[in-house]
RNA sequence: GGGCGGAUAGCUCAGCGGGAGAGCAUCGGCCUUACAAGCCGGGGGUCGCAGGUUCAAAUCCUGUUCCGCCUACCA
């Protein structure tokens, strides 16, 4: 054996890092447009240029890896489209971050100042989860990244703000909206998480105007009553009838505010009568614009009460709660308080209670565009997988609200809109206007909000290509393929890439939506610093190596179900790396330089077997990739090649490297050399480098595996008696085996074997004579026997496979009684599934309505069963002789 | 409040109308010339509970309990 081919075990550090560079500078993560497939194309969903690659990122990088490792290697002309997100808030707080380090903040260096300090960051630590997605072995694209901020996709940005807003889709209004006090920027609503809180429902006596008594109102606000200006009541409460249209003095304030009858009162909760706030609730916001309430704003953008609140300007809200109800208290006007406990609104990414506020803001129509994303599903344009998806998306769409886009901070894009001084017009516009659209005034101010950024982000499919250029790009590989992506942005981002893909492509973004699930830790929690149950990728893939990582995750992706990672897991998976490893040893070790041998190859059962599997499995998982049933298709090649191809077909094709025949010493290489090459190949999506490792030693002149085809079921054709045959050679070693282990009895000491065929069964006999050496040394069995009609001989131990009696032949070794319980358990175990069998033929209607089908197979498998009991029964009898 | 998903071997899960499976863990035997990161064998489950449909239900339907998650303008 050639020792000096492979080392002992395989060396990921090494492996990793010679491959990716050398996949990288031969241009094979570039599209070849050569290719004789058509187009396949994914845009990676892109991280933030502040991120660290964390398990989702792996998992969904890795997936997408895999489906482009397969599609070039299926003949695709494969695009991975890679780039990063600007991701505005949280770049942003990086860089004020590092100011407020340097004792100095924004405000202080200036907006533009601020703009160039954040590229330069983005210029220093930018790449960072680029390399790390090299790391993981990532096949995209390097020369066509792309990032959110560049001149190209800032025009594609400007351009889509400008068609829009012409086409009347984007406006500028009043709203009531999301505002944290701490980012200082509006949120929009699914940037709001939502959690059950402990508070409080305070019942707060509002004295009427015109005659004794009050009304009372509950609320969890007290605070904004300061800028309540009406109290309402539902028409149809016969309580309040009469009190509609009359006026209620507003406590503290006293003023006169009048109550009105709204149906969206809900007469049940509470008192039935609630305070209107216009400027500081959403829904009061609707209220009061159908009843033309006037909006007092008295909580300002830092959460403090304003000028407006009178002596308790200046307090922050909750003190100013406090104070409030102290205040309610002593003027006997708090009736009482009860414990309430409730959802409140924080801000995603800091957890700040969100304050709803008026303000002007620019929105996005999105009705139109949501309607035409919805049918684009319905029709099947774009499928979900898995499809449970769909209902949600569908939910989401229908209820779509219109969505501001507009931030106030700095780092994103500017949106492209410029104020008249003179005359306040707006101008929007791809660059700065030099007059105003309406009266050419020359002084003008261009909108200092930025855009969202899933703005940008909404773009992506098509903007990466080239838009609004027509592109080579552009028009080979839009409509993308597939987007691979989890659930926790499929409104953030996936719906909105509908909705703008369509508009303005005029066709979906991709043909399939795959939602992953989510990374969680061994108990299922969600992984998180706070909670320190974070496993760092990195970490991982230094300890067991990206191949063993990658697969572990492809191997538990599993639909609709979240994705527990644990270590123990990525370890088991290792050895799987490490076992491919040994197996390549073994063949590499035996190739001789031969040439082929053409007519003169032998075939063994072993070898029509094993291609017969091989054909088999590369049709199975091609049908799993289809599907993106991801560990369907890990798992598949897990057995294959560990308890098919290493356990079964390596053990066999040692008769011919080790015998002295030598034809079939070389066909055994040839086949072996042969399946080795598949296995490499149907191995290679999920564990790149350890293949190319190995595949550079089995073949240096084909160059890359990358560019080696997969297998394909059509190179294999079934050779269904060979399936059949290996069975029954199987059943027998399995059987043999099975005796020894229950006995006890080394693998050192051999035994000697009886196998008795069934009367008439010549094919059987022939079949396990023609294969005695693999029973021999697979079952470590020697002087074998082989008969129709043979005797049981003394002192053995029997296990009938189907037809045949396997005696093993124990002499002093064996136990009478020990083996007379071992039979009655095996009779027994028989007896059951007899049982069942019986009464299912038994029962008229399975027989008469059941498919023939199931029936006679039900009929055989009766018949098999029987007739191994009733020779194990004999066996019982034979000691049950003995001892009398 | 609404919606979705899960409940199958000790653990993590696959199976989703006709023989209860895998990996890990566990127990027993082995350093058998690719691999002890390994090989061989064993044990272990009335498939959450209750009904129903069917010749046949872990699998379909209804209800129910317990977990997750998503979503929401009942103050």
């Amino acid at each position: 054996m050639k020792e000096e081919l492979m080392a002992k075990g395989f060396e990921p550090e090494k492996a990793e890092a010679k491959w990716y560079r050398y996949w990288e500078e031969a241009g094979l993560f570039k599209p070849d447009q050569n290719a004789e497939g058509a187009p396949y194309c994914i845009v990676i969903p892109p991280p933030n240029v502040t991120g660290t690659l964390h398990m989702g990122h792996a998992l969904n990088n890795t997936l997408q890896d895999i489906l482009c490792r397969y599609k070039r290697m299926k003949g695709f002309e494969v695009l991975w489209q890679p780039g990063t997100d600007h991701a505005g808030i949280a770049t942003q707080n990086v860089v004020e971050k590092s100011l407020a380090a340097q004792g100095t903040d924004r405000n202080a260096v200036g907006r533009e100042r601020f703009i160039e300090l954040v590229w330069e960051w983005r210029k220093k630590y930018g790449g960072f989860i680029i390399n790390q997605l090299r790391r993981l072995g990532c096949s995209c694209d390097w020369s066509r990244e792309r990032f959110t901020m560049d001149e190209g996709l800032s025009r594609a940005v400007r351009e889509v703000f400008v068609r829009l807003y012409n086409e009347g889709l984007i406006y500028r209004g009043d709203h009531i909206i999301n505002w944290c006090p701490r980012c200082h920027t509006a949120l929009a609503d699914i940037e709001v998480e939502h959690e059950d809180r402990d508070s409080a429902l305070y019942w707060v006596r509002y004295p009427f105007a015109d005659r004794e008594g009050y009304l009372v109102v509950a609320t969890t606000r007290p605070e904004t009553m300061l800028g309540d200006t009406a109290v309402a009541v539902n028409p149809e409460d016969i309580r309040y009838g009469s009190v509609i249209g009359s006026n209620v003095i507003l406590p503290i304030v006293k003023k006169n505010i009048p109550v009105i009858g709204d149906t969206y009162v809900d007469p049940a909760f509470g008192t039935g009568a609630l305070k209107i706030t216009p400027a500081h609730d959403p829904n009061d916001f609707e209220i009061g614009r159908r009843h033309g309430l006037e909006l007092i704003k008295v909580i300002d953008d830092d959460g403090r009460m304003n000028e407006l609140a009178g002596h308790y300007a200046g307090m922050d809200r909750f003190e100013c709660r406090k104070k409030i109800l102290e205040d309610l208290q002593s003027e006997g006007l708090l009736e009482k308080v009860d414990p309430y406990r409730h959802a409140v609104g924080h801000c995603y990414r800091c957890k700040t209670m969100i304050e709803p506020l008026l303000s002007k803001q620019w929105f996005v129509r999105t009705k139109p565009l949501a309607e035409a994303a919805s049918i684009a599903v319905k029709k099947g344009k774009t499928r979900i997988y898995p499809s449970t998806w769909e209902a949600v998306y569908f939910d989401w769409m229908s209820n779509i609200r219109d969505w501001c886009v507009s931030r106030q901070i700095w780092w994103g894009h500017r949106i492209p809109a410029w104020y008249c001084r003179s005359c306040g017009g707006i101008t929007v516009a791809m660059e700065a206007p030099v007059g105003c659209k309406a009266c050419n005034g020359k002084e003008l101010e261009q909108e200092s909000d930025v855009l969202d950024t899933w703005f940008s982000s909404a773009l992506w499919p098509f903007s990466t290509l080239g838009w609004p250029d027509k592109t080579r790009e552009l028009a080979t590989f839009y409509p993308t393929s597939v987007l691979v992506t989890g659930f926790d942005i499929l409104f953030f981002w996936v719906a909105r890439m509908m909705m703008m893909g369509i508009h303005f492509m005029g066709d979906v973004p991709f043909r399939d939506v795959y939602i992953h699930a989510l990374v969680r830790d061994a108990e299922g929690k969600k992984m998180s610093k706070s909670k320190g149950n974070v496993i760092d990728p990195l970490d991982v893939m230094g300890k067991f190596g990206t191949d063993a990582f990658r697969f572990t995750l492809a191997a538990l992706a599993a639909q609709g179900r979240d994705v527990k990672l644990s270590e123990d897991r990525i370890e088991g998976y290792r050895h799987f790396v490490n076992k491919l490893w040994n197996a390549s040893r073994l063949v590499l070790g035996n190739l001789g330089e031969e040439a082929g041998l053409g007519e003169r190859r032998i075939y063994t059962l072993a070898d029509r077997w094993v291609l017969t599997r091989l054909g088999q499995v590369a049709g199975e998982m091609e049908k799993a990739f289809d599907e993106y049933r991801f560990n369907d298709a890990a798992n598949i090649c897990y057995q294959f090649v560990w308890h098919e191809f290493c356990d079964w077909y390596l053990e066999m094709a040692k008769k011919g490297l080790y015998g002295n025949d030598a034809p079939l010493r070389l066909s055994t290489r040839e086949t072996l050399k042969e399946v080795l090459s598949a296995v490499l190949r149907m191995s290679h999506p999920f564990m790149p480098f350890v293949t190319e490792d190995i595949w550079e030693k089995l073949s240096y002149t084909d160059g890359s595996i990358m560019k080696a085809p997969f297998p394909e079921r059509s190179e294999h054709p079934e050779d269904r008696e060979a399936l059949t045959e290996m069975e029954k050679v199987m059943g027998v070693v399995g059987a043999v085996r099975a005796i020894r282990g229950e006995m006890n009895i080394p693998p050192s000491k051999k035994v000697h074997v009886v196998i008795d065929i069934h009367e008439g069964e010549e094919k059987i006999k022939s079949l396990l004579t023609d294969n005695i050496y693999h029973i021999e040394s697979l079952a470590k069995v020697e002087n074998p026997v082989i008969d129709i009609g043979l005797k049981k001989p003394a002192g053995s131990v029997t296990s009938v496979v189907g037809s045949v009696q396997v005696h093993v032949v124990l002499k002093g070794l064996l136990d009478f009684d020990e083996e007379k319980r071992r039979l009655q358990k095996e009779i027994a175990k028989r007896d059951k599934d007899i049982d069942m069998l019986a009464k299912k033929l038994g029962n008229k209607g399975f027989v008469e309505k059941a498919s023939p089908d199931v029936v006679s197979e039900v009929k055989e498998r009766y018949d098999a069963l029987s007739l191994g009991r009733e020779k194990l029964l004999k066996n019982l009898h034979f000691f049950e002789t003995i001892n009398d």
